[in-house]
DNA sequence: GGGTCATGTAAGAGCCTTTCACATGAGATG
DNA sequence: CATCTCATGTGAAAGGCTCTTACATGACCC
């Protein structure tokens, strides 16, 4: 398998050498710029210049390109997650933070893919790797969400799925209502990170799993 | 103007007479069956027995039409949220969680409207009206929310937007991520209805608007 | 050096969106 | 009642997209 070598979408004779990657770049250009509606296999083609046809000998049909962004999309997540969520360090409760701002950061720094995991309507059991990918990615955030309840005295202790979920729906709340780019859906009297950081300060508060006054600072006006 | 009459999409003569209404119709049923995606403005032509150029005599395009379903979805949905405020009673905490129930209940008894209100990409500043009609729904839990914050004493009164968007946020999240019919996204150990529940109250609890033990009962398994 | 097969092309069927010139008939007007 | 007008519908057509089929190319293996 030869590649197309400098990394662009260019291709050197009748083979291109790397079209399923040069679809994959195209498919992430055209999503993050007109959507996932927007995009088009037959675009993706002319970008990769190759014809409208080829892509066929890569993936089945134009859902199966979206899905395999979907899933590539997961996997890079999951990485993300877990390098903020750290192996719970420096300290469990800020590291959970971590995992609240890393989760918007990639939904604002990758929208092309956020939006083929999210809300490009790609069903997830459409190819068990994907499924995969996508489990993978909340066990990130469950493996967190039992390693905090775990500190709590058993007879109080918060069940750490539920809490997982909360959080994984809350932040995938904020981040399609508030920090993508179609936004100005709603003005918002803080950035969507202060807005997660604060809801899930609360939640864990009202579990019981964080102190009375939450004197953190990191969001601005003092408590709140 | 002479109405269709029955309801039904059948035309009597050259004018169809009601084709606006009939193209609404369509399209909810369309979206529902096939998402917002599948949705095709030929399709909704050829089910209301009108050529594919009829609809444009109502709709600027397929957008426009998609925007008005939007608008008519915010309008229903404003209504069924304010109708399970109730003004705050019997009790502002259980109307407030009801309020919750009635967003997942609107979510699942109407995916169609959900979908194009919150999934299918509409610009909310697309329409004047749209965005009139989503801010009048949004308004209802905001004004839930300052009827809870102003129970509480002053110097610890959350403020009652931040506590909106929250809730606003994760509910959509839930619905939009366990509570749609694309769902199976990922098993759940209990009801949509039950995990915006517990999280609403888990949250009220961190911000000292509802007592230590939530004895409610409502959602199975004691406590959570 | 030759064969095989993955990977590319061209062409086309069928569908969708949108536009344009033209047809129809419902309601106003005299 | 006769007529006029204009909102609303039709048919045809341009252009784009998805996906299929038959054929072309050349990379890699022997």
């Amino acid at each position: 398998m030869r590649w197309s070598g400098d990394g662009s979408g260019e291709r050197r004779g009748y083979h291109h050498g790397n079209l399923r990657e040069a679809l994959i770049r195209a498919a992430l250009d055209l999503i993050g710029q007109k959507g996932p509606a927007g995009f088009t296999f037959a675009d993706a083609a002319r970008m990769a210049g190759v014809s409208s046809a080829a892509p066929y000998r890569h993936y089945r049909d134009r859902d199966a390109l979206l899905a395999d962004v979907a899933r590539r999309g997961f996997e890079l997540f999951t990485a993300a997650l877990a390098q903020a969520w750290n192996e719970g360090r420096p300290e469990p409760v800020k590291a959970f933070e971590n995992i609240g701002r890393a989760f918007l950061a990639f939904a604002r720094r990758e929208p092309a893919y956020y939006a083929a995991m999210f809300e490009a309507g790609v069903a997830l059991d459409s190819d068990p790797d994907l499924r995969k990918a996508a489990d993978d990615a909340f066990a990130v955030l469950r493996g967190a969400s039992e390693t905090l309840c775990a500190a709590a005295p058993p007879a109080s202790r918060p069940p750490a799925l539920m809490m997982s979920l909360h959080v994984w729906a809350m932040s995938h709340g904020i981040a399609s209502l508030f920090a993508r780019a179609d936004a100005g859906r709603r003005a918002l009297p803080m950035s969507p990170e202060d807005l997660l950081e604060a809801a899930v300060l609360v939640y864990l508060q009202g579990l019981g799993l964080v102190g009375g006054a939450a004197s953190h600072g990191t969001a601005p006006g003092g408590r709140w």
